[in-house]
RNA sequence: GCGAUCGUAGUUCAACUGGUUAGAGCACCGGUUUGUGGUACCGGAAGUUGCGGGUUCAAGUCCCGUCGAUCGCCCCA
């Protein structure tokens, strides 16, 4: 007989358990709990739409939609592309679902996203982020509130430490205009020092130039002109408005006038939480305002603004989460005392206590396992304690045990 | 898509410049204790050294390919 070979995990996808999956799941309750305070409502989105949602959003940037997303075709022959990102689904479903009569939308989700991209550290084919958006708010008011919903997230989780939120402004679009014009006007002068990379960038894409990591880039970067110079009264009334809200929000930032975004549909605000401590994966959540989005999707002009954070790597920097001690082991000797331990075990669970019953193995094994996970009772159950209508309920701090009437047996467990 | 490093029990790692039967900790199972844990001791099971090919008297070790992982580049919606 030949050996089945059993099937590999597709590359770039993962399994978790344990604490891994304990870690992943304080993020998203964490999320969950801490967008309730701001007044995010929860959607659900499919998981995957047709291809045009995110082409036709994501626009000219050619990598992205030509090397990086998981497109194929369905048997009907319509191509469909499994979610690279949630904004522009999330954009999608306003415009076909009428959600325009909710303006200002304050809406929350999380859930995989799949991009065909080599694995790294915090980098995944089926990654996992959670993702905040108001769409149909002009005002600054909504940068605001989203940024300091990320912050308080991030505190909340214990990661604001070593993270800094790195702030940006695009500019309207005449002040990016602009400022899009002279910086090529800039980096072509110095065509000739450029990176390779850069030279290429420069065609397709010339603002993310600034954020080069070539070392022969960064002086040509350094000394290319700040959007600033070019800021229109509106665009740069908007910016103040923004880190003024942020100050007195208590939300701490840095202007970090390199920090740019690859899609043209950007506007104002750019923003990105960035730690050290993940190698060069080290964006944290991050986010902007990206009024011309909407209308890509054939909408009319509908500003918004966002943010995403990818999970996995958030679970990579809190703090292991405490695992909840058992409150109850049952460990029932015998068919009769197994029997008798189901109704008990209700009772402790529906008392809302953690309980457990050990199900194989002699005592010592099970007192092994109850010890094992943290249990503050051992409920011992035997035929001599079936006889008296007892359990020797044994406390595994102290180590002390005596009988307990099978009744009042939740009330001898409950704590005080 | 490109570059570098790495792949040995469930897991974390050993095995000198190629040389007998590939070892250990933890975890697992059993025992010392026919109903009592967090210690200790004894024993057991567990590997086609990722996979395929090559060189050699001999390959975990060298070479080629492939798959995967890790780190970086590209990209980052």
């Amino acid at each position: 007989m030949s050996k089945i070979e059993t099937p590999r995990p597709i590359r770039g996808t993962q399994d978790m358990h344990g604490e891994q999956a304990e870690r992943f799941h304080h993020v998203v309750h964490t999320f969950d709990r801490v967008r309730r305070l701001y007044g995010f409502g929860r959607i659900e989105v499919p998981v995957f739409e047709p291809t045009a949602v995110f082409s036709r959003s994501l626009g000219e940037t050619t990598d992205v939609v030509s090397k990086e997303m998981y497109s194929f075709e369905d048997r009907g022959g319509e191509s469909l592309t499994l979610r690279p990102e949630f904004t522009a689904g999330i954009a999608r479903a306003y415009l076909t679902e009428g959600w325009q009569q909710f303006a200002p939308m304050k809406v929350a989700t999380h859930g995989p996203l799949f991009r065909y991209e080599r694995p790294q550290k915090g980098r995944f084919r089926q990654f996992h982020q959670l993702d905040a958006e108001v769409i149909g708010a002009p005002e600054p008011a909504a940068d605001i509130e989203l940024l300091c919903f990320a912050d308080q997230l991030l505190h909340e989780l214990g990661v604001a430490d070593g993270v800094t939120l790195q702030l940006n402004t695009l500019g309207d679009t005449e002040t990016r205009d602009a400022w899009r014009t002279a910086l090529v006007a800039h980096f072509t002068r110095h065509e000739g020092d450029l990176s390779a990379e850069s030279r290429d960038r420069l065609a397709k894409n010339p603002l993310r130039i600034l954020d080069s990591k070539e070392a022969q880039d960064r002086p040509i970067a350094d000394s290319a002109p700040d959007i600033d110079a070019f800021m229109s009264a509106d665009a740069g009334k908007f910016f103040e408005t923004v880190t003024k809200g942020l100050d007195a929000a208590g939300v701490k930032w840095t202007r970090m006038a390199r920090l740019v975004r690859g899609l043209d549909y950007y506007r104002h605000t750019a923003f990105e939480f960035v730690t050290e401590r993940l190698g060069s994966q080290g964006t944290v959540l991050g986010g902007g305002r990206y009024d011309g989005l909407i209308e890509a999707l054939g909408g009319s002009h509908t500003p918004a603004v966002g943010w995403a954070a990818g999970i996995e790597r958030l679970a990579m920097l809190i703090d292991a989460p405490a695992i909840e001690p058992l409150d109850v082991a049952i460990i029932p000797m015998g068919e009769a005392a197994e029997r008798a331990a189901y109704g008990l075990l209700a009772n402790l669970r529906r008392a809302g206590l953690k309980s457990e019953m050990g199900w194989r193995g002699n005592m010592k094994k099970r007192m092994q396992r109850a010890a094992a996970a943290g249990a503050r009772f051992a409920v011992i159950l035997g035929d001599e304690e079936l006889a008296q209508g007892v359990a020797m309920v044994k406390d595994m701090t102290t180590g002390e045990q005596h009988p307990v009437a099978m009744d009042v047996l939740v009330d001898a467990v409950s704590p005080r």
